[in-house]
DNA sequence: AGACAAAATGCAAAGGTTTGCAATTAAAAA
DNA sequence: TTTTTAATTGCAAACCTTTGCATTTTGTCT
């Protein structure tokens, strides 16, 4: 190659513009070959140094960034974890829309500093009986966090020796196979209610669905410490949707607190319908009636009375399922996390 | 081939369990060609009906889905839409958790049904100066949707050019190439303070910051409209995070009620952070002050009195943010949809 | 049965990156 | 200078699908 050639090439190196869009166009222009491009760009230690910079001073001058989607293919891996969020029949929430997002922001925060992205997705079980393996199946997820154990149990657990890098936000179960992380709901409940009686309930009325494992276990604590201490208690079924949730407090308060003195309300979203309606129909708490929440939302503190609750770690929570799963993608197992749950004592028992 | 060289391939077709992973393996299990087993998975009518269907059946047999990233690779697209939500300065938030969190359901459904996928990012400008040409630039999605333009009005604008494919949350400006969704948020304020000062109303304070556009346009028309009402107006800078609210609140109202008479709140959220602490010092809306918020959240209807505030109607929001943008992706140009808020009068003015 | 059109399938070339291995260059030792 | 070793770089295969075009099969009409 000539002097004149040398010039003519430094010449004609005038940047086409944004017509560099693959590696080997810029690999082109750096006057090397494709690989070192790429290995320059992840910034491995194999380039020399000097030619390292000056590639990546190219990729940027240029705007160039490497094909994700190629990149993907080629090393099998998204550097992308699913989301997804069961809602249960009728698009009823399953966890309250607060509940969800702060665990979510929690969730962002903590895969976004361990380099991940987010992918969320909400299914309806009952629509879409496949969404499981649709997910997993997708090729898109490198692994897979699930909001709410729902009603799918089963199906978490047929998957769940088949697919390792899964782990679900809910109860723990005695010798279930798919990793958990969650709050002991059953003691939860149990907690609840030793202080409702403590605080001088002599019957109690739980406001939740039992369907949903989590809430399930609530109730089964509650019942349980209630049956040990002599009182009775009974379940009022009661959705989480906004709408049919403050429909059915109305529905229920007014008869109910005939009967019962204490409410234990499966989520503070609840209780805070709960502490509006009695508002409005003049009970006073915590003399006429005792009331205790779940999940320590931020709201909780925030009304008048503030809420006594039950306060589940959530931030801990996000940030231990986040630990198991990249353990889980990197091929390690993990076990699951039970966090215990805290009385709050607030204003309402 | 013999007869018997069939019943060995019969018999030999024994499943190989789960060894079928690529698109050629089912297509030697199927007894046709890779591209023929890759259209009739697509539904393609170019394939006959009967074969279509015996390899679909195999594809259900053997669990088979093809491997999404080369799919990616190849068709150039990814099925996914990012959404993008910029934290402003020290991570306070720029939209109110309850206002977000309807909105990404909202986008949620609307984005599933087209068949999209939603990768979230939370981005913090001030620690990333980059976050829009990398998100853009990650190649992992077809499209963009940020959620509140924040402090960010000019690089969304210096972007807009160059990508077509993205939809902002926010407030519209005259003349501006980004492409936006949102509601005449000048018009809203202006709405806020005429309720106000018809409802009694001297002298009036705005409580929220003016910082972030769709704030500065809320203020902007409750000024217009309290100067020409000739009623003194003023700003107090308050942020979205719960607590730092709270506490600004807390600070602000104490001296504030002995100048101010109607307190407009930028957001619903503040709103209610001001109910509460007004109930605490024992101020009776809306006599002594007047209280009106904005969003029409659904705790705005829950409070005691209920709320009074401007309506924005987040879920044609998003069903219009995700029109436009599916109409870019495809290429096609789209204009920005303003939409017009609705004074929602309840107890507190 | 033959000719022709239509339907179905096969072939092979992208799509852009990463990475093991071989080849080259630079540095160190003799 | 010549060898030997270490540091860089280049080569080419592999990742797996999709799709335009060519080829074969099937069906229809004289």
């Amino acid at each position: 190659m000539s002097a004149r050639d040398d010039l003519d090439d430094l010449c004609q190196e005038k940047p086409p513009k944004d017509a560099v869009r693959t590696i080997t166009d810029l690999a082109g222009i750096a006057g090397v070959s494709a690989g070192t491009v790429s290995r320059a760009l992840a910034n491995s230690s194999l380039v020399k140094a000097r030619t390292r910079e000056r590639i990546q001073a190219l990729a940027r001058e240029y705007g160039f960034r490497p094909n994700q989607m190629a990149s993907n293919l080629r090393r099998q891996k998204t550097g992308v974890v699913g989301v997804a969020i069961p809602l249960g029949h009728d698009r009823h929430q399953q966890v309250s829309d607060s509940f969800f997002m702060t665990l979510l922001g929690h969730l962002a925060d903590e895969l976004t500093d361990k380099g991940f992205d987010l992918m969320l997705r909400r299914v309806i079980p009952d629509r879409d009986e496949d969404w499981l393996d649709k997910f997993i199946g997708s090729g898109m997820i490198d692994g897979l966090i699930v909001i709410g154990q729902s009603d799918q149990f089963e199906r978490l657990e047929d998957v769940a020796d088949g697919y390792r890098a899964m782990v679900v936000w809910g109860n723990h179960r005695e010798g279930q196979r798919h990793c958990v992380v969650g709050t002991d709901n059953r003691l939860g409940g149990r907690l609840a209610v030793e202080r409702l009686i403590a605080d001088g309930a002599k019957a109690i009325a739980f406001l939740g669905d039992t369907g949903p494992i989590e809430f399930g276990a609530r109730f089964a604590g509650a019942q349980e410490a209630a049956q040990r201490l002599g009182v009775p208690i009974k379940a009022f079924p009661t959705h989480l949707s906004r709408d049919v949730m403050q429909g059915e407090v109305a529905k229920y308060l007014p008869t109910l607190i005939k009967d019962y003195d204490g409410i234990f309300a499966a989520t503070d979203t609840i209780g805070v319908a709960c502490l509006h309606q009695l508002a409005k129909m003049g009970v006073s708490l915590p003399d006429q009636v005792r009331l205790v929440g779940f999940d320590d939302l931020p709201i909780a503190s925030q009304t008048n009375p503030p809420l006594t609750t039950i306060r589940q770690d959530i931030q801990a929570g996000a940030r231990s399922m986040v630990d198991l799963l990249l353990r889980r993608i990197a091929g390690q197992n993990s076990e699951s996390v039970v966090m215990p749950p805290q009385l709050i004592i607030r204003g309402t028992a």
